[in-house]
DNA sequence: TTATAAAATTAGGTAAACCTAATTTTATAA
DNA sequence: TTATAAAATTAGGTTTACCTAATTTTATAA
């Protein structure tokens, strides 16, 4: 079994392989995404090669092994049913679950994932928008286009979001977008790469190339 | 805040200080409660003292402050409502619960116990006849007559069990006692104090001292 | 190519929560 | 009362998961 740091390691690398861009997971790169030290994350990578849950490549970064793919995958499996749990049975707001799941997702038993799966009657997405991998492991695809990609003119619908800090879904809740939400790419300035969109067909608004990146859309 | 392992141990302590005939909660009381070495216990007093969640006094040994006193009520809050939530949205069994709900008790956000509470309709007692206590620490007495101090001819309801231990669940479940059955107490044998008892008017049986001490009668 | 910056690693350290073994204190029984 | 057993404590050690500071390696830019 696995250490809940050692949890939070995997699931942070897988989180990192899945992003489209990504093609080598460094040692910085984990650091950055767990708040750690650059130096800590060393120790832990030679922690999880021994336990042949990773494999490391000075050249080519950090791979999970076939194991270390499938002991991520269960914990993301976890946190994205908790999510459900919270905001479906237990009223959580959207920028809440997060960080509560967090901590369930670490608590292990037989059949738990499986029973809480089952409890919320086989949910396919996270509140999120992102896929809740099955009890064998396999997943849908997650919705990798952003709105940043998307082209001037077009009618979006938000899939999901790639951010899940509460800051972000705050902002969100504020300009009255949520999953489902149909946003129209208006106008993208070229210097700073604004993006002026409409949100439901209301009135035109300006966000951030930074926010345009991290709404997903299908 | 406290860590994982203090609240185990205000846990800890805080039923040794429920059961009515322990009068002075000793080192080693803790130690084999939590199954921990005498001398890491000594360490923990030390700590807990100088949060000022328990004080300390070789002659009267450990006892909770009102603060320590309030963090080990929500802790025992958190966890027989998990236990509730565990047995009757998950459908675990009796003897599972409570591994899990060990875990599940650590986890801290504002509201949690609460919204659980409310999601489970406000339950009053625990899978296992526990008393369940409100937020406001308040919390009905527990259960503390034993089958084994029973008058031999009366008949009783099992209204809680004191060890929550799977075997223990596991023995209860194979003689078809639950919270709620009724059980006549037939003769209690003088030699070794084993209890001759019908369950439910069936045949006699023959249980031990030890059985009939964790046996709670109302 | 070489200087510089960035990334990775090493060396050594800390705090938490355990442990064992040895010692001291306290309680119990002859 | 004194011997012995039990309980409590101290001293020192381990592991986990972090850290900082220094150094080495690798990448990038002049």
């Amino acid at each position: 079994m696995n250490t809940f740091s050692e949890e939070n390691y995997l699931k942070s690398i897988f989180r990192l392989s899945q992003m489209p861009d990504v093609k080598k997971i460094s040692t910085s790169a984990i650091a950055e995404s767990l708040g750690n030290n650059p130096a800590s994350v060393v120790d832990m990578i030679r922690k999880l090669s021994d336990k042949q849950l990773i494999e490391y490549d000075k050249k080519k970064g950090v791979k999970l092994t076939p194991q270390g793919q499938k002991d991520a995958i269960q914990i993301v499996r976890k946190h994205r049913l908790w999510e459900v749990f919270l905001l479906e049975k237990l009223g959580y707001r959207w920028d809440e679950i997060h960080d509560i799941a967090e901590e369930l997702e670490h608590i292990k038993h037989h059949d738990l994932a499986d029973r809480l799966e089952s409890f919320l009657e086989y949910p396919e997405y996270d509140p999120h928008g992102d896929p809740i991998p099955k009890a064998n492991g396999k997943m849908a695809k997650s919705f990798s286009a952003s709105l940043a990609d998307g082209k001037v003119g077009n009618t979006y619908r938000v899939a999901a979001v790639r951010d899940t800090s509460s800051s972000f879904l705050q902002y969100l809740h504020k300009l009255e977008i949520s999953i489902g939400t149909q946003i129209r790419l208006i106008e993208q300035i070229t210097f700073d790469q604004s993006l002026v969109i409409s949100i439901n067909n209301a009135e035109p608004t300006t966000v951030s190339s930074k926010f345009g990146e991290n709404i997903l859309i299908s």
